[in-house]
DNA sequence: GTCGATTGACTACAGCTGTAATCAGTGCGA
DNA sequence: TCGCACTGATTACAGCTGTAGTCAATCGAC
């Protein structure tokens, strides 16, 4: 589907998806606070994501705001599939059995996939 | 820890994970099996799968058999541990529940998840 | 109306990745 | 013993990625 989303891009694209619309700066602003880059790196990536078509921009006076074309919520369930497709054979549980021996799953986790299981069996 | 393996790599090591020790010929024939990669190409990403250290050849008369350093078992961790942290804050259930909802957990996930909940338990 | 600040566009460049051709050493068959 | 086939090593090269500097347009202040 959309252009692969490179690592360093996905830090602004998490910027982005912490709010929107956002003008170049305030992007910026919000990616330094985590990451040691430039101005100019951050909005070099804002334009290659503009040309992988996953973020978008309406211009409000003389600069931009920028907003993100795909969800969070799609982006990271593709990815999370796949991870499972590339890892797993597509099959799910062996990334949990995975996880869980490498004690990564804590009480809450656990308590929350309860809940999740019941769900699905209903 | 050791270094990142690409994309391609990865394909590489697939096939020393399926078996190994191999020769450059066997692992190369097992990866064209299923990409459409030259001989050349499998013995490059040999050599730098090398010098990432990830592998390790013994020499066997004048060629060499190739093997893994590190188990697939840990690869698998790593990545499935780099994901969780990167899209769902090092939260697990997220990513199970993110699952869940794209329809990708099969009965007999569940079923899995069950069990592997139940041991977690105890 | 001119000048400086702001902001996006363009350019740069090294390192990694995907893909492969070519080189060079060496052991085996004639 | 001499050349060929086999095999690893070296080299190649385009595209992507990370990181950033510089250029050019424009808007507001004086």
């Amino acid at each position: 589907m959309s252009e692969k989303i490179s690592e360093a891009e996905l830090v602004v694209m998490e910027a982005l998806w912490e709010a929107s619309p956002q003008t170049a700066n305030d992007v910026a602003d919000r990616v330094i606070a985590s990451r040691d880059w430039s101005v100019q790196t951050v909005k070099t990536l804002l334009s290659r994501l503009m040309a992988k078509d996953v973020i978008a921009a309406d211009q409000d006076g003389r600069r931009f705001l920028y907003r993100p074309m795909v969800a969070r919520d799609d982006y990271v369930a593709s990815e999370s599939g796949r991870l499972v497709n590339r890892l797993f054979g597509g099959r799910v549980s062996p990334l949990i059995a995975q996880l869980a021996s490498q004690d990564q799953l804590t009480a809450d986790d656990i308590a929350e996939l309860e809940e999740i299981l019941k769900g699905l069996k209903s």
